[in-house]
DNA sequence: TGTTTACGAGACCGTTCGGTCGCATTCTAT
DNA sequence: ATAGAATGCGACCGAACGGTCTCGTAAACA
């Protein structure tokens, strides 16, 4: 790896932290200056602008994260369990993440209305964590672990929908309590309505 | 109401939507000029700081979101079709909202690693919205209309993440399926699991 | 080791930022 | 009607913004 292309991992690795604490519009070229200890013209014979340069923090901020809530995912056999590990990924991970919280939720927010590059980004990075989500699903489903009934896409969507609304709750509330509550709430939705019935039994059936 | 005081209310009216769209960082002195019709000095008249602006179109924004949520609800008698209501009226937001999707969501993300005043108001929001849904359990459950194990708190949180969580997937999304499928979700729920059993009857309960 | 290419510093650019202030004008209460 | 207070304009401020460019230096390849 030549020089320059170290440098340029490095700044994104030092920038990706500070846009998704102070957003985009809030982080500003000296802040980036500081964290990166190099100076405008530094950064800026690595990346074309101050977007392009958050585009790419984003992706390695989201990266991250994605690698954090499946970690160990593939250890578990069952598909109702890869799901429950994934779930308390997302709750209980905190060390090796990006600070500032989930990126998605982030970037989701901030750049619904405006900055078109990455709300780009952010519909990628959802489309792709919903789809893998929805395939964890499919598969549970063609190993008859997972209720036939269940839809894949409104299943991941419940889930995805849950876990960010309780993080912003727990984020503005300074308290993690709804992220802990969201997590046994689906816990214990995954167990009643979603995995499959042991054959013999029958079940009433949510949704 | 004097000249001044006008005044200053139009100003909140306008800026509202503004930040709300755009975000604090993302709003500019020379956006609230335009938007007001008015130069800084009309503007600053009025208001000690940009921040203290934000706050006060938050206040309005949150308002005018929670009247529209509640809206409707106090002409039903049912504690469980008051909250399937407000659910509707949150999915539907028909009414004269604020531009720019939910203030709280939007000022909760932004002002989570900032901004001190801004992030007050979210967090009193939220907490005053959570015991107002609260109120409306506990008082189903005096009434014996909703299931006596069910907890106030618990239950608030999980349908407000659910769809502040629901509303960020639609809005990146640009399709409000999410929202849809949360509200589906929700209604399900409260028939299933919240909603006081006839007399007699008996039912297997989650969490 | 010599040469060419890649790299990063930092002065510089015009613009915009949030905010101040003196003053003319407009309200308002008498 | 008029005095005094309330109001809004807009020139002005210093700082910070994102971004450019030149040039000395360090790396890379021969």
């Amino acid at each position: 790896m030549t020089k320059g292309e170290r440098t340029r991992q490095e700044i994104v690795r030092n920038a990706a932290p500070l846009f998704n604490t102070k957003g985009y519009e809030g982080t500003s070229l000296s802040d980036l200056m500081t964290a990166t200890g190099l100076q405008k013209g530094g950064i800026y014979r690595h990346f074309a602008s101050k977007e392009e340069l958050a585009a790419e923090a984003f992706d390695y901020a989201w990266a991250k994260a994605v690698s954090g809530r499946l970690d160990g995912v593939g250890d578990v056999s069952n598909s109702v369990d890869r799901i429950k590990r994934m779930i308390a990924n997302f709750v209980e991970r905190r060390s090796g993440l990006v600070e500032g919280g989930c990126p998605l939720l982030n970037t989701a927010i901030e750049a619904d209305d405006g900055n078109a590059l990455l709300r780009g980004r952010a519909r990628k990075a959802l489309r792709t964590w919903s789809e893998r989500i929805a395939e964890l699903v499919k598969e549970g489903k063609r190993k008859q672990e997972i209720d036939a009934r269940t839809d894949p896409r409104k299943l991941s969507q419940l889930i995805i929908g849950s876990l960010e609304g309780a993080l912003m709750i727990s984020r503005i509330d300074a308290n993690d309590g709804a992220l802990e509550d969201a997590r046994n709430f689906l816990n214990e939705y995954l167990e009643e309505n979603v995995r499959a019935a042991k054959r013999g039994s029958s079940r009433k059936r949510v949704s």
